[in-house]
DNA sequence: TAAGATTGAGCGCTCAATCTTA
DNA sequence: TAAGATTGAGCGCTCAATCTTA
């Protein structure tokens, strides 16, 4: 080994302090999507990756979206994205719509029952990541943590 | 609504530096668990979840870890992990053996294959750690990382 | 040719049931 | 009875192939 390797060196082991500041974010992720997973489906029978659609359609305009942006949205691939969409659809939270504009193209439209449904969602959601994880952290923590996320495209 | 709520009210909507806040965690977290198994997979053809259990064995007393307690620190369940283990088995990377102090139990030990294995890809891992995640943080802000995930139990 | 969307095949996980030993 | 581990059933996802329209 090199002396003038500085620690972050590439291939150097990670220092206790890199490892606990990646391994508690991988930590504390998985454990925050396990619970609010269990909790919505318990309280709604339904899935965060359903929430998560809901969501995104709720707040479209038009309560619509392209089922190719639906699906980047919720961070699914394209086949994944149309299999939820024929589970929600068959539960009658979703609709798919033609795209007048496009004819290959899709719309994926929640339905009053879905906007019903997310409406007694939310309020669980928000609750639980409020007491799982904003909770922790003050309004000057909150922003440094904003802050943090926009440093990493992706 | 009574007048007398504050604005982090546990129904009411996610401010918007909450959402950032909240957000931000979730999608750079898919993003770079995304990016980590697709290098170690294309490197070395090894998945991000046989890594996590290589490192568990590689770095336990005599490299040999209880099924349970391995499932418990890799956040798997004990029949996703018994899985699991059978294919790094049968890749030779592991080898499960008798447990004599409780003849219910099971060791899994990590064989020199894959400790060899291990030593190749643990360089790609901590790399991809370091350029996508670690490298934007200095040393300061990554103490406040760690103190920050201390703080979230689970 | 390429892009949007879906479908077939199959992987990796969990839950519930089961087997074994404490 | 309970705990460790595995197995059967089945869910939810991705990749590659396919169909449709731009």
């Amino acid at each position: 080994m090199s002396l003038t390797r500085s620690t972050s060196d590439d291939v150097a082991d990670l220092s206790p302090l890199e490892r606990d500041a990646w391994r508690g974010f991988l930590r504390v992720q998985a454990c925050l999507c396990k619970q609010l997973d269990a909790q919505l489906e318990l309280a709604h029978r339904l899935p965060l990756s359903s929430y998560d659609v809901l969501v995104q359609l709720a707040d479209a305009p038009d309560h619509r979206m392209r089922m190719c942006d639906l699906a980047t949205s919720v961070l699914l691939s394209r086949s994944g994205m149309s299999r939820l969409a024929d589970r929600l659809e068959r539960d009658g939270l979703i609709k798919r719509c033609a795209c007048t504009d496009d004819a290959r193209g899709a719309f994926a439209c929640i339905t009053p029952a879905g906007l019903a449904l997310l409406g007694e969602a939310r309020p669980t959601y928000r609750a639980a990541v409020r007491s799982a994880f904003l909770a922790s952290f003050d309004e000057h923590e909150l922003e440094q943590l904003r802050a943090f996320w926009a440093r990493i495209e992706c």
